[in-house]
RNA sequence: GGGCCAUUAGCUCAGUUGGUUAGAGCACGGUCCUGAUAAGACCGGGGUCUGUGGUUCGAGUCCACAAUGGCCCA
């Protein structure tokens, strides 16, 4: 006997029974053990980041994540799963900060940075659960007992070691980076805090400031040679001639800024190379600026004296607006200026003793605005900074950290935007203000101190991944992305375009950063372990029991190789995608221990995350991989689009348009939620997210399911079918048709999951279910319900089960829940010997020989002359219970006649008809007395005459028809016997007798009486083809 | 400002190498079928395939540009 279920099933209710059972049996530990020592399938996990409690856009991720390894285990590979948590970053101490109503890091270093951290750890855990419990109710199996949490020691020293063999290898360096910088609390933002606080209406000055060309330069005695030496005869050349056309008169680079206050940090002026320049008298002066921007800026009249190309300005010195040595400012350079194409080094900075401001082409001057040529400072923006590198421009960055003016400037002292005004009056005092004015643009504030935001550049350590971009693009083509368009495109271009990562942050909750620097000496050292930590000379203050954060790693010093003086950490922390890229090496404390573990699952088999991490995770991943072995660390990769919600906009808990997980999977259950998710829309793209589709999901699919099998269910257990006899012979052509169609859907779902395409999978098998459901077992309800057990009807049980059986297996990895329940008890419950659960079995292999391509195109071809029967029917007013004497059907070819003639019986059934015939070729117009219907090459005709045994049969129908509505309305039992009473008139009693053994056997009556319905019966009146009849029912006791 | 992706019925999505009249499900109306079904069948309304150009005998499909949305980078 199978386990009796209802065709009212709880989804919800039944999962928690499902994992329940799980939990009780160890089934994923022990699905995972059955298959030790075969391949192995590594699924790396992504690391959420447990600042906050999951959405259901992790959902989508987890079971994206989960399929595939549910589906190489039961393909017979060993597939551990290793649950990972990210817990360090901004985002926890933000969360901490507003908790703690910070607004700055000079509160948190007041408050204790071991007190803040300690908030951060916990409330990291906090989040922890509520990840682990929906983690488990989604049904997404991962090794939760044993998770790699990067806050741990151990996880922190294999960051250290990586960054130790980085650092060996030299592609660790100090460099400046620009970053957008808040002066009131201190600190740089991230992209995203910036992004949160962009104003449109900004107001900031529009000046145009002239640079004057130091024309004295190239009268010191062999300057030109030198210049022609250095840079060819091109630019001596032009120099000379400049000099000659302008006399004794000044000749001025007009430049446009809208930050003033970065004017004493110039070093350089940018042109494009490729533009043409004017050169133009204005009051005994000369003035030089693109000639398309002449007009725009008030000098169309003036009288144009030449024209030259950028390129020829190139290599022009001018003189300082402010010459930092006049006002106590250092200059400094970077000693070996990285050049294009050359690996970057490490840098040194050298303090000058003279300055050296030059005109150098830029790809990035725009001819749009402004003047054409730019105003660069390498300490205040990106580009110029950039450029500043490559260029070896001279360093000159008079403002702190609050941005106020160091030195002693007129303005010092000041903060930068109370600057503006006075470095302005300065300038036009001293002539070399062409024009001010004000405009209004879009510029950064801080988002929650409202201060302009300050493009400062500020030390920063870097890995110097450029230097193996060649390897990193090589690796990628070796990976499979799905969708493809990410490999070559998003990512692709990404490291086409790859920087070197600046991965230090001024910090506190994160990895330290492990290196020293010699408080004498300025020697730097890298520390690759907690053992090698303990070995160094003279160490102090490192306090056991160990803890590897700030500020318990802070205090540790030990004595410099070089000039033994006091070795102090960088108080940085790691940027926290260098946690998680690392975490192929880090969630085995590789190479400390279990080096065995690391070997076997790397690379990653399988990864799965958003399209927004390619500049993070997988970006990372990849980074760290080559630059440490040199190979990618993982070969697939599924890249998900984002869920947005029913109106396609993004989910912010700012808008309340977040989803919540749980009411779907309170509500509709995991299955419903997983299968939608899987099968609505393809991996790659965007999705709205509509859980009235979730509630569709589980009618429309997992509901047809159910219901099919707790049908198979009821007849089985009344006919006590045991599928351990041997297979029954005797299969029909529906029954080979229904195996045909499993198993192409076995293969298809199998090649499709290969693929990991889980998408198409889902729909495979949405249309096989349908099929099942609405052909399959519609069309042999007659086989299972007759009284007698004959090979027929063990040929149809033995078919139904095999496919729910089947079923069970394939929607495994897409539905575990549903699918253990059916494969339990259609299993299980009659075969102890049996495996006791679905996740443990082999995934189905699909028999070629079992498919008849010619029998499907058969069916495919009968549904359609149903489909159109059945609107001829409905174009003649003719229900479908009353029977008709033929049907016409025009085929294209004696193929299809045959393949039809086959399944005649199946049309007849459907059609309720007595005879089917065939006819090729037009309409004749001998259809007269038929109702007819077409579609493309096809029609089918009925005919609409109706003869009195016709008639007589339908009413016989009308009558079983009501009979049975009747049964359940007086709830009887659908196998309790009946004796059933009527009333009517001549036509009834005809009926009745002439069609007794159909409408007993229908109804199962054990014998129709013609008589009033007795009291106890239950009882209807009808009117059934103009006659009036009177049906009573009484159940029959034993 | 740059790059990538998307845009097909009210909603969610199919639509093969360009080739008859662009499909399905949901929702809506009507009719039918049914002792597995919360389901199903048939009919109906609902589409300038985001727009504009181009290539072609022929474009939802290929190309260019634009719009809108999303993501990433500036």
């Amino acid at each position: 006997m199978f386990r009796p279920v209802s065709n009212k099933v709880s989804l919800p209710q039944l999962e928690n029974q499902v994992l329940s059972f799980w939990k009780d049996h160890h089934i994923f530990e022990k699905s995972v053990e059955a298959r030790r020592g075969a391949g192995q399938f590594t699924l790396y996990e992504g690391p959420p980041t447990a600042n906050g409690s999951p959405g259901i856009h992790h959902v989508l991720s987890r079971v994206f994540k989960d399929i595939i390894p549910r589906y190489k285990t039961m393909k017979g590979l060993y597939a551990p799963r290793k649950a990972g948590w990210d817990t360090h970053g901004l985002p926890v101490e933000l969360e901490i900060e507003k908790m703690l109503g910070f607004t700055s890091k000079a509160q948190i270093e007041d408050y204790g940075v071991a007190r803040f951290n300690a908030h951060c750890r916990e409330s990291v855990f906090r989040y922890l659960k509520e990840w682990e419990a929906m983690t488990e109710r989604i049904g997404f199996w991962l090794d939760m007992e044993h998770p790699y949490i990067t806050l741990d020691n151990s996880y922190i020293e294999s960051c250290w070691w990586a960054l130790k063999q980085l650092w060996d290898k030299g592609l660790v360096y100090q460099g400046y980076k620009v970053t957008p910088h808040c002066p009131r609390c201190g600190t740089s933002l991230s992209s995203h805090e910036v992004a949160l606080g962009y104003r449109d209406d900004a107001q900031d000055p529009s000046v145009y400031i002239k640079f004057k060309v130091a024309k004295s330069v190239y009268k010191s005695p062999g300057f030109l040679e030198k210049l022609r030496k250095g840079y060819g005869d091109r630019e001596a050349d032009f120099v000379k001639w400049l000099i000659d056309l302008t006399g004794e008169k000044p000749v001025y680079l007009v430049a446009w800024t809208t930050t003033p206050w970065t004017l004493p940090g110039n070093t350089a002026l940018a042109v494009a190379a490729d533009a043409e320049y004017g050169i133009v008298e204005v009051d005994e002066a000369y003035l030089i600026l693109a000639s398309v921007r002449l007009g725009k800026v008030g000098l169309g009249d003036a009288p144009l004296v030449a024209k030259v190309t950028g390129s020829d300005l190139v290599e022009l010195r001018y003189e300082p607006l402010f010459n930092p040595f006049d006002f106590g400012v250092t200059v400094t350079r970077m000693d070996t200026p990285e050049k294009e194409g050359q690996p970057p080094s490490n840098v040194k900075w050298k303090q000058l003793a003279s300055f050296n401001y030059p005109v150098i082409a830029g790809d990035f001057v725009s001819l749009e605005d402004g003047t054409g040529i730019v105003h660069m400072a390498p300490a205040y923006g990106e580009v110029d900074y950039d450029a500043g590198a490559r260029k070896g421009l001279d360093f000159v960055h008079p403002v702190d950290l609050q941005g106020e003016f160091t030195g002693n400037y007129p303005f010092s002292g000041r903060f930068v935007k109370d600057a503006d005004p006075l470095i302005l009056e300065d300038l036009g005092e001293r002539g070399l203000l062409y024009r001010s004015g004000t405009i209004t643009h879009t510029y950064p504030f801080c988002w929650r101190c409202e201060a302009p935001l300050l493009y400062y550049a500020k030390r920063t350590w870097y890995i110097g991944t450029s230097r193996e971009k060649e390897a990193l693009v090589l690796g990628n083509a070796k990976i499979n992305w799905y969708p493809e368009h990410i490999k070559y495109g998003r990512f692709g271009d990404w490291l086409e375009n790859n920087v070197d990562w600046a991965f230090s942050r001024e910090r506190y909750w994160g990895t330290p950063l492990n290196i020293w620097s010699c408080s004498s000496c300025g020697n730097y050292e890298c520390v690759g372990g907690i053992d090698e930590l303990k070995a160094k000379p003279d160490l102090k203050g490192l306090v056991e029991p160990l803890d590897l954060h700030r500020p318990f790693v802070d205090g540790i010093t030990f004595a410099c190789s070089k000039c033994s003086g006091e070795m102090k950490r960088q108080t940085e922390v790691l940027d926290c995608w260098f946690d998680s890229g690392a975490m192929p090496v880090a969630q085995w404390h590789y190479p400390f221990e279990n080096c065995d573990d690391f070997d076997r699952s790397f690379p990653a088999d399988f990864i799965c995350e958003a399209v927004d991490q390619t500049r993070g995770w997988f970006y990372s991943l990849h980074a760290i991989s080559t630059l440490l072995f040199g190979r990618p660390c993982f070969e697939n990769v599924i890249c998900l689009g984002h869920i947005l919600d029913a109106e396609g906009e993004k989910m912010s808990k700012a808008k309340g348009n977040v989803v919540d997980p749980w009411a779907m999977l309170e509500s509709y259950g995991a299955d419903a939620t997983r299968w939608y998710l899987i099968t609505s829309s393809p991996a790659g793209n965007v999705r709205r997210f509509s859980g009235s589709i979730v509630a569709e999901v589980m009618r429309n699919f997992l509901f047809t399911l159910w219901n099919t099998y707790s049908f198979f269910i009821i007849y089985a257990n009344i006919d006590q079918f045991d599928p351990k006899l041997p297979a029954s012979p005797s299969l029909t052509d529906l029954d080979r048709w229904v195996m045909s169609r499993l198993n192409e859907l076995i293969a298809d779902v199998d090649n499709a999951l290969d693929n990991y395409d889980p998408t198409t999978a889902g729909r495979r098998i949405e249309t096989f279910v349908d099929e099942l459901s609405n052909w399959y077992v519609r069309r042999s309800r007659r086989r299972f319900w007759k009284s007698q057990s004959d090979a027929d009807k063990l040929a149809a049980y033995t078919t139904l089960y095999h496919c729910l059986v089947t079923l069970s297996k394939l929607l495994a990895p897409f539905t575990p829940f549903v699918a253990e329940e059916i494969y339990r008890n259609l299993v299980c419950s009659v075969d102890s010997e049996a495996v006791e659960s679905v996740h443990l079995t082999d995934f189905p292999i699909a028999d070629r020989a079992q498919v008849d391509t010619q029998l499907v195109d058969a069916t495919r071809l009968a549904m359609t002359v149903c489909s159109l029967g059945r609107a001829a029917r409905a174009k003649a007013g003719i229900k479908v219970r009353q029977p008709l004497s033929r049907v016409l059907v025009k085929v294209r070819s004696a193929a299809e006649r045959d393949g039809l003639q086959r399944l005649a019986s199946q049309i007849l059934d459907e059609l309720n008809v007595k005879e089917v015939e065939f006819a090729e070729g037009e309409l004749t117009g001998d259809e007269r007395g038929y109702a007819l219907a077409e579609e493309g090459d096809y029609w089918v005709a009925v005919a609409t005459e109706i003869s009195s045994e016709l008639k007589a049969e339908g009413i016989a129908r009308e009558v079983v028809r009501r009979l049975q509505t009747m049964r359940r309305s007086a709830g009887l039992d659908i196998a309790d016997y009946i004796v059933t009473y009527y009333q009517g008139g001549d036509i009834v009693q005809q009926v009745m007798t002439e069609f007794a053994d159909y409408i007993n056997q229908e109804t199962l009556s054990r014998e129709l009486v013609s008589a009033p319905p007795p009291d106890s019966s239950y009882a209807e009146k009808y009117r059934i083809s103009d006659s009036e009849i009177v049906l009573g029912i009484q159940k029959v006791t034993g």
